[in-house]
DNA sequence: TTTAAAATTTAGACTTAACTAAAAAAATAT
DNA sequence: ATATTTTTTTAGTTAAGTCTAAATTTTAAA
């Protein structure tokens, strides 16, 4: 069984992956907010178990191993989000940090069954998908509002980062996943994008 | 904020100040599967912030702050333990292990909201009562199986002392809260019962 | 290509919460 | 009333996970 402290490394070594594909023990520091000396430490501790290809000075990727159990973490916490909003009725922007504790709790039939409950959801309440028991992730085709040309339409199916106060900026905006978008105009000179979102500016 | 060993300590002395006046270093130990000195280390601690009322070689009880918390801890478990129940389909003898995990988790508005979802009950599934947020709890008047006499029933409304084989045991022949139980007979030279419960004896 | 800056690792220290072994106090038995 | 046993505490150790400060390696600049 992992500690918490080690799902929490093997979560953001996957999302700094996702970001670029050299991940640095600075760059860990930083996302977990840590020392990099406290870093280095855990990651030979993560080598010796063989969850990360861990190279001195050179960077560090998740093995196949370590990668599975990343995934099974977010799993777990995309499923307590889809719970806690779906289901509690919390906004969008509260449902991090809870489930920041929640995604720890150790129990393979309590997701499975909670899963269920939920009707196994694909996405999350922010509209990132929900990997599988087995680590699988479906892709959905989303692109980002800034690809889009001027007058194109889309639907809003997830936010790229979603901060505290962008999260909450949308909730108070009630701008929800499914609310269709549509580019009036970009302004030249600094790239803002006019746009139209449930009949608003 | 308190640590989840510290939340243990605070839980399990209010279960032992419930079952005898004097609850012994000893006593804790054996229930927390600790050696006693660690036990008298972290009574220290307690008492150090006012938890509890330690005298050296004398026994411990809550203080008043003390037995709050214990109380929204237990609060908190017997509503995940409802959770686990009524809406996952646990059975009643799977849910300790998780609502042990569960109830650690930090958020007033998640149990508030938790509470609500699942209609503000005031017993558990093992017919435990729920105290409410200020940490009251309602009493029942329930009587123990062994206090009746012959040819009396009563409605089951909860278990006395759980363990997880008495409670399988339970789940497997199907023996629920709100079936009634009466007493057939009672042999004299053992104080055996025969029950009869859904028809079986 | 040498030097300065930045990134990373090592070494040693701290905290929490456990442990073992030994000492001290309280309870019990002779 | 004293001796023995049991309970409890003290003292010192350990492991996990963090930290600071110093040393080392890599990267970037002059």
């Amino acid at each position: 069984m992992n500690s918490q402290s080690e799902e929490d490394y093997l979560k953001a070594l996957y999302h700094l992956q996702m970001e670029s594909n050299r991940v640095t023990t600075n760059s860990i520091a930083d996302y977990l907010k840590m020392k990099p000396s406290s870093v280095t430490d855990m990651l030979k501790k993560l080598a010796e178990k063989n969850y990360v290809n861990y190279q001195k000075y050179k960077g560090t990727s998740l093995s196949k191993k370590g990668k599975l159990v990343a995934l099974q973490i977010i799993r777990k916490h995309r499923l307590w989000e889809t719970f806690l909003v779906e289901k509690l009725g919390f906004g969008w922007g509260q449902v991090h940090l809870i489930a920041e504790q929640l995604e720890h709790i150790k129990s393979e039939e309590l997701i499975e069954k909670l899963d269920a409950f939920l009707g196994n959801p694909k996405y999350d309440p922010h509209g990132d998908p929900i990997p599988n028991k087995k680590g699988r992730i479906e892709k959905m085709n989303q692109k980002l509002l800034i690809e889009l040309k001027q007058n194109q339409k889309g639907i809003i199916t997830g936010v790229k980062r979603g901060t505290a106060s962008l999260l909450s900026y949308l909730d108070k905006e009630n701008i929800k996943l499914g609310d269709t978008v549509k580019v009036l105009e970009i302004i030249e000179f600094d790239g803002t994008f006019i746009v139209e979102i449930n009949k608003r500016k």
